[in-house]
DNA sequence: GCGCAAATAATCGTATACAATTTGACCGCT
DNA sequence: AGCGGTCAAATTGTATACGATTATTTGCGC
């Protein structure tokens, strides 16, 4: 979730319940790269980093096992996911699948302001490419997937939202762990393109678009398995 | 989850943890109608029934949440998921939106065992229909979904296997509340033809009588507000 | 010095205990 | 009788406690 998303869509709960503020804190952390895919989140570590029981801890990490974002050994502990290539495949053969029906709902539903809102967040994502700084980038990674995110939220079924969310960081786990170039939106301006033919209601040239957009992305990716960053390869490469 | 999609597509894992075995056994309460829409499912009583402390209760209901078949509501507990009919529309849009790429990409994956293992699925679900009987109905609920999901599992996309199941769980759902005639499968042997689709590489075909399939289930439904419980949504909708 | 077993430490799994909040009831008042 | 307020019961939110499992280190024999 985003702030860009909630402005659209948002289902106002005020009151967020510990484990939820403690979810929504380690995600971003996760999304933005602050946390290292394999980086083990010990239940105490957790409570004591955000001052809360283990209970609560334990609570927010189920929480995002279950988006797939930290992966929960039995009786071993909590681990910021590591997609494997095949996951990253499979990751990324469901955005191709997804986002073009999202695309279609959202083009035939869209109002002038959601387009300009659109607008709106493609010029704060060009603004950040050009700034320089970790902060920079980090709100990068953050908008690039807030316009997919948005578009979801345009089209109107929460459900499909939701699934964009997960699939939107996941992404993000898999880019920092096999992307090659340093950031995914390489030059091209992808994602002006698709609200461009969104305007134009070029539904087939939006859709078309983008999956190229997607594929882009995966093609930037190197899949090739990695041993659990083995201290072996570390070395030996 | 089901016995049918497991036999295809199963990440072995053993060794269950209480809690999981607790949702498993609700999920299954719910989707075979066993558990109605708007049950209150509280924490002492879940444990109590299960001989478990609240503690795995509460995260058994809070896994159900997040699959959307239970509704916890801060400070007062957890209900079984009452979806609104609004929801119910995002529920069925969201499955024309996803299955027809999920038949592509099983079809293009299929292997004359698995259309075999669809066949006995078909088999097995006629055979239901014929006898009478709760539990009969409630298997053939179960069976009426296995299809949908088995194609899922064939599909191939862990991922998209998973947003399956949680939208034909909905669905279950959706169809205990809105449902009009006594079944959803209602004479038409509309998997089959599926099937034969598939099996006769007609693609486009198959897609379409998917899309027609699933707009077949909504249409016998009464999407009208009950007011049920909702009082909230009663009046601010 | 090297492997292997046992003790030790760290961490998770589950239960119980206590605090906070909500709900419903009782009781006096108008 | 109807209304409002206060209190008690029930339920959830969170923390702590203890047993079980896994990882690590120690110590011994070779």
């Amino acid at each position: 979730m985003n702030s860009a998303a909630n402005a659209l869509l948002t289902t106002d709960e005020p009151a967020e319940t510990g484990a939820q503020q403690i979810r929504d804190a380690i995600r971003d952390a996760i999304v933005e790269r602050r946390l290292s895919p394999g980086t083990k989140l010990s239940e105490s570590d957790v409570g004591n980093l955000f001052n809360v029981s283990r209970t609560l801890a334990r609570a927010a990490l189920q929480a995002l096992s279950y988006e797939g974002l930290v992966s929960v050994e039995k009786n071993r502990g909590a681990f910021v996911a590591y997609p494997s290539p095949d996951e990253a495949r499979q990751i990324f053969a469901a955005r191709r699948l997804i986002e073009p029906g999202i695309l279609r709902e959202a083009a035939a539903r869209i109002t002038t302001s959601e387009i300009q809102h659109l607008r709106q967040l493609l010029l704060e994502e060009s603004r950040l490419i050009s700034e320089r700084g970790q902060t920079a980038r980090r709100a990068e990674i953050k908008a690039s997937g807030d316009f997919h995110l948005t578009l979801a939220a345009i089209s109107g079924n929460t459900i499909m939202q939701r699934f964009m969310e997960e699939l939107v960081a996941r992404s993000s786990l898999v880019i920092a762990l096999y992307g090659q170039s340093t950031i995914s939106s390489c030059g091209h301006n992808e994602h002006g393109d698709i609200v461009s033919a969104i305007e134009a209601k070029d539904l087939d040239h939006a859709c078309h678009l983008m999956v190229h957009h997607i594929a882009h992305i995966e093609a930037d990716l190197d899949l090739r398995e990695r041993k659990g960053q083995g201290l072996k390869e570390a070395f030996d490469l």
